[in-house]
Order: structure tokens, then C-alpha cells, then sequence
DNA sequence: CGGATTCTTGACCGGGATCAATACTTGTGG
DNA sequence: CCACAAGTATTGATCCCGGTCAAGAATCCG
């Protein structure tokens, strides 16, 4: 029997207004109406437990999805068979962007552990869009914040060392946590280090090799996935020694 | 005196209708309104000389751009002194998007030829959009095409070779020369071997090695910056050789 | 022309990949 | 609850691709 399956709650009407994530996915000031508007298009919250698919490369696009609870890796493979992780999304962050320019996805979107996502009818998006100029105008600027970071990406790949890329890649876990309310010093990677380095362009082992550098450096501590950010100074002049020319 | 501010042509209306490049940038099946609606928002074409700005990092969002000839490169330069080409636009693609989230642009648009532009004041695309659905649609799609576009580019930089990347490079801008009509398998080079190598990530003197090799495979014939792809299954395969394991 | 920019090629070096062995963690079924 | 298997992480040894430094050639442009 399918957990996944099972774990769909259809029959609980999401609402937008009550949610503890809303600052992270909605524009301020929306009013009530818009409110109960953009509830109504997340026709519903959908668990997805870890490993399992949230949509396929090739999928039809049906749905755009936000992250509520938990992450979720994106990645896309090749017919070479080269395979890429193309980033990691925490909770307030969009995901099936991809999907509409052909109408279907091209990446795949797998959870990292066990999450929840809510699920928007893409047609219905579209026609609240149409209604709406605050949504119509948010949802561009998340298409744009996309872009944004993938141009942070490209600069990672394009022109760091491998453990400028790692310094890079913690620092911006780390901000990330800390807008969602965590710890900035102190959390749990849910990937694993195949997939970091996949993501930052590296082997596994030098992902590995840089974590060990770093603990030695005394700039973080780490066991298994737990992290925690001893020095985020110097974790930061990692990435500044460039300057220095 | 300053020739690319002579050169804004501010008084000759654009017709979208009658551009050659409308295929490009525009959705198929506009009404004859929508058309006029289109060319009501490019308020003017401007041309900018080679080596000019369209507008740089930190510049406010005013305006997207469509190039309509020539080309034009986007990068990223960082506090610590890093650039990062992230891409080179040909005719009917897209600038400025990247402006929209932060409200002022992150990175900075560079002529690589005499060129010109469709310029589109932010808010007008937005007032068009809450009117004509379609546009809307189509606005996401382009979007969300940019999107697709930089997932490629993280692909190159993180999973390919130097020949590999090259490769793919040269194969993307013959099937997007192709699109615009001219020969998929002659064509100048607008930007440098540093440019290039930026944009891959690579060093100047990688991708002129490379260049050579393939010249010395027969792939290509190269003079300066004028391309002859000889063998373009040839190239492809350099891709597919990553199969074969 | 002549100077600046761009490109090619060579020699050498080093960072990260690869291969390999081992340890640790997690999960599953007996 | 333990045993075993599968997945994951660390670390070492070695190799090679692409970076770096440098010299010279070709091309562009005023």
C-alpha cells in the first residue's frame, strides 16, 4: 500500500489568512477577499513522504506547488544520463515554475524527507492572475526571485573553488533557516553530500574533504547532517579571500 | 558627445504587427487590438553601440527589453570582484527580468555589436497584462522559458567537460541562429574567448585549446570569430560520449 | 602605421576527480 | 532485539584536466 497515496488530505480546506508560512509565499497587504481567493486555489495540501516523487520530468504541468513543510530537491537528468541538482526548496518556495513554458516539467522534484506541499491548480492560478493585479504582479516577482537565484547559481558554478562553493552553499542554508524562524548556526542538512555535490559541481568526496577542512579550521562542527556554524565570520572571508588581489 | 543616446529614436512608433521578429516575442494568434495594445507598450526602439550599457547592477527596474538586433551580454559582478557572463541574448529574447524582484536590476546588459531594442516601461507590460489575458500567459511563459534556460546552463557548469560545454555552447547558438533564420552552420562570434569562457566557466585559453581540438578533429573550421561547423554530428557526439559507460 | 586588444600555443602546476578501503548509520526481517 | 544488507560518509593514494604564467602572433582601430 502507497503512503503517499494515502497521506493526500483533499477534504481540508487549506486557508491562506490562518497560515503560518503566508509571509514567505504572499504579497503584504492582501485583503480579505484576496485572501480567501488564493485559499481557494490551493485546492488542497498534499504530504509527500521522503524519497517519493512530488512531479517527474516529462509530467504534464497540472499544478504549481509551495512548499509548506519540510524540502524538496529539484534536479534534471539528461538522455546521456547526466544528472544535475538544480536547487533545494525550503518552505514559502514555488516549485513547477519549469513546467510552463513547454506545458510539461522538466525536472524532477523529489522530497527530502517527509513534507507537505500546497497544491495550485495551474488554470485556476492563471485565472486568479487574470483578477487579481497584487497576485498577478507577486507571481511575476517569484518568477523573477527564480531567476535571481539562478543567476547566484550560475556564479557559484562559473567562478568558485570548491570550498568557496560550500562556504557559499551553508551561508545561504543558513539564511534560509533563519527567515523561516530557525537557527542560523544550527541545523540539518536533508540532503546528502552526493547531493550537494551535485548541485555545487563537485564529487561527493570533495564535499566531504571541504566539511572536514572546515571543522578544522574550527568554522563549523558537524556530525552526520548536523550542523552547526561555529564561526560564520570565517566562513564568510572564505568566499572574500578573492578580493585580496 | 555620447552616439548611443543620439541614437534613441523616441519618435518613430513601433508596429508590432509589421516586425520581422514578432514570432519571436509575441504568442501566435493575437487580435488585431492586441497587436496595437503590444506596440503601445514598446514606447521606442533604442539603439545602443557596441560596448555600451543597457542598463547596469543596481539600476532601478524601469524598463524590460526585447533585443530585436544584434546581441547583447548579461553579467554578474560580485563585491569580491567576481564576474559571471550568464548569458548572451539574440533577437526576441528577453532582458531585465531578473530587475523585477528586488525592483532594481542585479545584473548588467553589455552590446556586443550595434544593436537595437524594443523598450517596454515596467508598469505599461504590467497595466497590459491585467488586460489581456493572453499577454499575461504569455509573459509567464516567457519567464518561466528563462528558467528552463538557466536550469540548462547549471547542467553545462556543473556535469560537462570543457569540450563537452563547448560543444554545447556552439550547438546552442547554431540552433538558435537557425531559428532566426540564418545558417545553423556559419556564424560570427559576437563575444570574446574570455566572454565565452566566463560563461562556461572555463579560462580564455581553455576554450581557445578547445577550439583548436575540435579544428584538429574536423568538427569545425575556425578564423577569428567566424564559425564553420563542419560536423555537427561530430559535435553532438562529443556530448553523447558521457553515454557510453 | 603603431598601440591596444584579442587570440594561440607552450610549459608547468595544482585542485578536484577517480579509485579504493573502511567506518558508520539506517532500515528490514528473522 | 540482533543480524545483516544497503546506503552513506570519511580518508588515502594517485592521476589528469584545466588553471596559471608567459611569449608571440594576429587583428582591430584610431
Amino acid at each position: 500500500m502507497n503512503l503517499t497515496e494515502l497521506n493526500e488530505t483533499p477534504f481540508l480546506p487549506p486557508d491562506c489568512s490562518a497560515c503560518k508560512q503566508k509571509t514567505l509565499c504572499l504579497p503584504e497587504g492582501l485583503s480579505n477577499e484576496e485572501f480567501v481567493n488564493c485559499s481557494n486555489i490551493v485546492t488542497f495540501n498534499k504530504k509527500i513522504s521522503k524519497g517519493s516523487r512530488l512531479f517527474h520530468a516529462g509530467d504534464p504541468l497540472r499544478f504549481l506547488y509551495i512548499v509548506k513543510l519540510g524540502s524538496v530537491k529539484s534536479s534534471i537528468v539528461t538522455d546521456e544520463g547526466r544528472e544535475q541538482v538544480i536547487g533545494f526548496n525550503m518552505s514559502g518556495e514555488m516549485l513547477g515554475i519549469d513546467g510552463i513554458y513547454h506545458g510539461f516539467h522538466t525536472c524532477t522534484a523529489t522530497a527530502l524527507e517527509d513534507s507537505e506541499v500546497c497544491v495550485m491548480p495551474y488554470e485556476d492560478l492563471e485565472a486568479l492572475c487574470g483578477q487579481s493585479p497584487a497576485i498577478d504582479s507577486h507571481v511575476r516577482r517569484l518568477f523573477s526571485r527564480e531567476i535571481v537565484l539562478q543567476h547566484h547559481n550560475l556564479l557559484m558554478l562559473g567562478s568558485m573553488s570548491s570550498t568557496e562553493r560550500l562556504a557559499a552553499f551553508l551561508l545561504s542554508l543558513s539564511k534560509r533557516f533563519e527567515t523561516r524562524g530557525f537557527s542560523r548556526t544550527e541545523f540539518v542538512l536533508r540532503m546528502t553530500r552526493a547531493d550537494i555535490g551535485s548541485f555545487l559541481g563537485l564529487k561527493l568526496e570533495t564535499i566531504s574533504r571541504a566539511l572536514s577542512k572546515f571543522t578544522e579550521l574550527g568554522l563549523i562542527e558537524i556530525h552526520q547532517k548536523h550542523v552547526h556554524i561555529v564561526n560564520p565570520k570565517g566562513l564568510r572571508s572564505i568566499l572574500q579571500e578573492h578580493k585580496r588581489i
